[in-house]
DNA sequence: ATACCGTATTTTGTATGCAAAATAAAGAAG
DNA sequence: CTTCTTTATTTTGCATACAAAATACGGTAT
């Protein structure tokens, strides 16, 4: 008599799992084009549910499909990131607004004590330490709103944000910047003000906004 | 010489938008089951496109998939609109904002004549009509936006409201309210006042939520 | 040498077939 | 009559095979 009943995802999921992390980690890179019988023998799995997966991913706008012609590992252009980040900014205030409401005085506690380990790290100059943490409280709070369907939208955009790698491009400036953002993001979580958390988080993401963009575009000036 | 390429697309999209339609119509109900053979002979294509058809809804929420079970219409329900409808407000409210800088002159004045369609329309009582061209009428402000992406995600959200049909539960005062927040973003958006607009369509938005969920929700009083 | 055309090869798209899992049905034991 | 077990049928999952389209190649004419 087994509880526990193992469920092991079919193979197009399994496939669309290791698609995703050869994507996001750049073994895939964007622009690469995906050949079915190559990807299979790599994957050990036949063209049917690679095609499965690979429809999925598509969907969700990893990768773009061309009648006839194959599928390719979509570009994440400038233009893309202005889209996507002013809805980031929008989504994940709207997140704040509800966490500030709905966390409980434990998990606020929780992205305090993350907080705090991203200051550090900040102090030290550990800039990968120092993603990691700010991306967890991000992830945090947004969670926090209790709302699935947020975080799940989130996320998809956070991933394909995250895809451009800008990211590491940051001057001191906009780093302390960034900082002392966080700073009032988790002071006004713990004061559960509702209406200056969503501000301040939607104001953070249009500063990471114009700092990704910011950038790019100057390269045009000597 | 053919300057105009024709590409006909793929059996799998082209059987995906027909399930699209069958499902949006309601004869695929919420919780139908979706018997591969059985919809491969009503469709006359074999089952593989059907299957990537098939997953592809389902990354897009449309449909839900259970490992060797086989397919489902998905079920919306009234915790996924309470999940949905406030990422509805601020999504169609970033919209509003970004309208109000980038809709040209002739554009906005395309807004105004719908509107006045559809107000006639309300004087009438013409319930589809008015829907149609209340829909037509946030249709325009989203695009109005010029963010495609944004644009993108409010389409997907708002055929998963529609498919609950709780819409046409409308009382009178709900009608006249929903009217006359019409109304005001109407002005605002003439105004280019984008602070104003996306405030007034959030409203809008919560008042329709709170029109659905408070159609369901006073069934437990007598 | 370059442009064009026809053929060969590769690659994607679709159909079919087989295996495994789930569901339904039938029979036996309590 | 109910419940459990065993068997048959259905249905999904995956792999393979064939068809069609696109790409690559080679040759010829200019």
């Amino acid at each position: 008599m087994n509880s526990t009943v193992i469920i092991r995802a079919p193979l197009h999921v399994q496939v669309a799992e290791r698609l995703r992390i050869l994507i996001d980690s750049g073994e895939l890179p964007p622009g690469a084009r995906l050949n079915e019988v190559e990807l299979c023998g790599q994957l050990g799995v036949s063209r049917t549910p690679l095609r499965e997966a690979i429809r999925a991913l598509a969907t969700e706008g990893l990768i773009e499909l061309q009648p006839n012609r194959g599928a390719t590992v979509s570009i994440v252009t400038v233009e893309d990131l202005t889209e996507i980040l002013p809805i980031m900014a929008v989504l994940e205030g709207l997140g704040g607004r509800l966490a500030a409401f709905e966390m409980s005085d434990e998990k606020i506690a929780e992205v305090r004590h993350v907080h705090d380990r991203m200051l550090e790290h900040y102090a030290r100059r550990e800039l990968a330490e120092y993603f990691e943490t700010n991306r967890l409280i991000h992830e945090l709070i947004s969670e926090g709103s209790g709302n699935q369907s947020l975080v799940d939208q989130i996320n998809s955009l956070s991933a394909k944000v995250r895809r451009a790698r800008f990211s590491t491009e940051m001057t001191p400036e906009s780093w302390a910047k960034a900082v002392s953002e966080h700073e009032a993001m988790i002071n006004a979580l713990e004061a559960r003000d509702a209406t200056a958390l969503e501000k301040i988080i939607m104001n953070h993401v249009e500063t990471k906004q114009s700092t990704i963009l910011g950038v790019i575009a100057p390269t045009e000036a000597p």
